[in-house]
DNA sequence: CGAACTTGCGTCATCGGTGTTGCAAGTTGT
DNA sequence: ACAACTTGCAACACCGATGACGCAAGTTCG
């Protein structure tokens, strides 16, 4: 590769990465928003959006697979499988936040025609319904609660803290997962 | 109003009844659907859903209209402000869950053009806060919770639930309170 | 039957978003 | 300066959704 490539590729690539960001701060404010609005927040014309992506499904897959590259690095900076459950839990939600409140439309889109995403996705979810048999194991879990309702619990709960616009993540990843294991309740007066 | 008009009239809300209702169906599933996709599965022509409704957005106007009234009138019918906090909380929760089941896409529209709508959405959001200060006074809920977050908390819970395909309206409910005031946590290990 | 009304169907115009192309102007590296 | 490349701009064709008609056929009454 010559120098004048390299070059020209690492300007084509911060192009691509300018409206990665612009689409992904329009499109969370409102996911019908035309091209036109993408190219304008993005400081281009809508031509040069088409040039990088051939359609609008394009850009949207796009944005998925770069959501989904640092969700699944995320979870795997936390090593939740060779850390004690509670560590690893509080990890994987900081490390996933710091994502997701950047990224929140996009790693919405775990339908994406890329294949590739769904599979990771999937192997997430695999992870995380590893972590809660740990958790139950270590005795962390309840070991009565439906796995399923768990992870949506838990993914509900991530959405939401998301979408918050005070403190830093690992400030939220506190309250999250003290509200995930303890609740909002006092303990007295229930079974 | 006589007799003609007043039959005439109830074949038309009949089918203004099953528009809406297909309408639920069909952009629950696909919020970019369109007319044509509504009316087919409502089994009328699209100029049908036209004469009934002025425009696609008097259409979502009229969906957020009246999913805004079962709401009120479910969190309404558990008078949550003359029962005690933990069986109000239970009424409330499996009340709004019959409701958010059939109209979850209605209901997410909580900004309407109409403003009756974004006004019965704060008024509920009131009694919601007012329903939170008499369960920490009842010593059911934690005292030094944010009000926002356990607010959030509980809307996020109610919606998760509401997207089971298990289990009736009372038993979502059981699981959805037991799961907000303890958490999914066994209380071990925590300070 | 006739009146009032609604529905389905076909048609039409319009509008906004999408995607493409050609070209002039600008930038960057050699 | 030259070459390679990118961008903005204007223009264009295309398409699907929207919304408005009129009209014939159907119904539910009196």
């Amino acid at each position: 590769m010559s120098e004048t490539t390299r070059a020209l590729r690492s300007d084509a690539e911060r192009t691509v990465r300018t409206i990665l960001e612009a689409a992904e701060r329009v499109l969370s404010k409102n996911p019908a928003a035309s091209m036109e609005q993408i190219a304008e927040a993005a400081g281009v014309a809508r031509t040069t959006v088409h040039r990088r992506f051939a359609s609008r499904d394009a850009l949207v897959d796009a944005m998925a697979g770069w959501a989904t590259k640092q969700f699944a690095a995320a979870v795997e900076a936390a090593h939740p499988e060779t850390t004690p459950p509670l560590v690893a839990l509080y990890q994987v939600t900081a490390n996933v936040l710091r994502v997701k409140i950047d990224w929140g439309f996009a790693m919405s889109r775990a339908l994406s025609s890329d294949p590739e995403v769904g599979r990771v996705h999937a192997e997430v979810e695999a992870r995380c319904d590893r972590l809660f048999r740990g958790a139950q194991a270590a005795g962390v879990l309840r070991a009565d609660v439906d796995p399923d309702w768990a992870r949506r619990v838990y993914y509900a709960l991530i959405h939401e803290a998301a979408q918050s616009h005070d403190g830093d993540a690992d400030t939220l990843a506190t309250r999250l997962v003290d509200t995930l294991l303890r609740g909002l309740g006092t303990g007295k007066g229930l079974a």
